[in-house]
DNA sequence: ATCGGTGCAAATTATTTGCATGAAT
DNA sequence: ATTCATGCAAATAATTTGCACCGAT
């Protein structure tokens, strides 16, 4: 139920209007990365909401630390409401975005590799790639490489 | 000279004509990650261009290879004439970018972390950070590590 | 005459902002 | 009345596209 959405928002001293929890119920539990259109297009079917209003919710959100905004390159920022640290791959066809778990990952010593005189805020691998030819029974398919 | 840019922009092809060589003067040689306007901003200096030239200049010398684009997020796309993987640091404040030498991180079996089904095509790491903040005058700190 | 390259303006897409309305206090 | 949230339209910003022009074959 939005009791716990209503909450979190109010936690956050954020006026759990309406059109706020609706975006909020949705993007606080997706794991879709969604952008700002698409959460649009989504609140859109059940409630009139206009794109500003969804943008400054969104950004309201990610404001208060409910959410993050991600730009992951594509031109548009998306959404993501898993707070701790993790990796992304970017399927290049799709342009869906997955999570990969913080530590599948083992970087080697960040410190040495920033540029001198600076200090790292954050990192993190991103990886592009595609589905994995899969040889379907009948299909047959022109293979690269 | 720009002789050897003609020649590598006629050995993909492409007629080098005095805008062409202009644009690709400058990007094929700079470190600075530059977006299509910053090369329009500079290019456009020595010579009458439009932006649209000097996007489609830089999109043609991408799909070509002789230049990468790089979508690092801020709403921008970036052009490097590094043709070799690296990684990428990002400072906050003023949006520059540094590169980081490949062979600086070691990222541990990425063939193992990518969701299953799906192949990785390419990965780097991202990281963003500051300058160090600089201790007042007089004051030592220790640097290295 | 033809063809590729260019400038310019218009179209697109993602996002932000100004403003007047409207609900809640 | 005052405040806060919202819809809508206009404003930005980055980038692409359509088209007429122009110089070199």
């Amino acid at each position: 139920m939005n009791a716990e959405v209503i909450a979190r928002l109010e936690a956050q001293g954020i006026q759990p209007s309406a059109h706020r929890v609706a975006v909020a119920e949705y993007v606080l539990s997706t794991d879709e990365h969604p952008s700002a259109d698409e959460v649009w297009a989504r609140v859109g079917k059940r409630l009139l909401i206009s794109r500003a209003t969804v943008y400054n919710t969104l950004n309201l959100l990610a404001e208060k630390g409910l959410i993050r905004a991600l730009d992951l390159g594509g031109g548009r920022v998306v959404f993501d409401p898993k707070l701790d640290r993790h990796h992304h791959f970017i399927d290049e066809q799709s342009g869906t975005i997955h999570d990969v778990p913080w530590d599948a990952v083992r970087v080697s010593d960040v410190e040495a590799l920033r540029p001198d005189g600076y200090e790292v805020h954050e990192y993190q691998v991103i990886m592009r790639g595609r589905r994995r030819p899969r040889s379907a029974p009948g299909a047959r398919e022109a293979r690269r490489r």
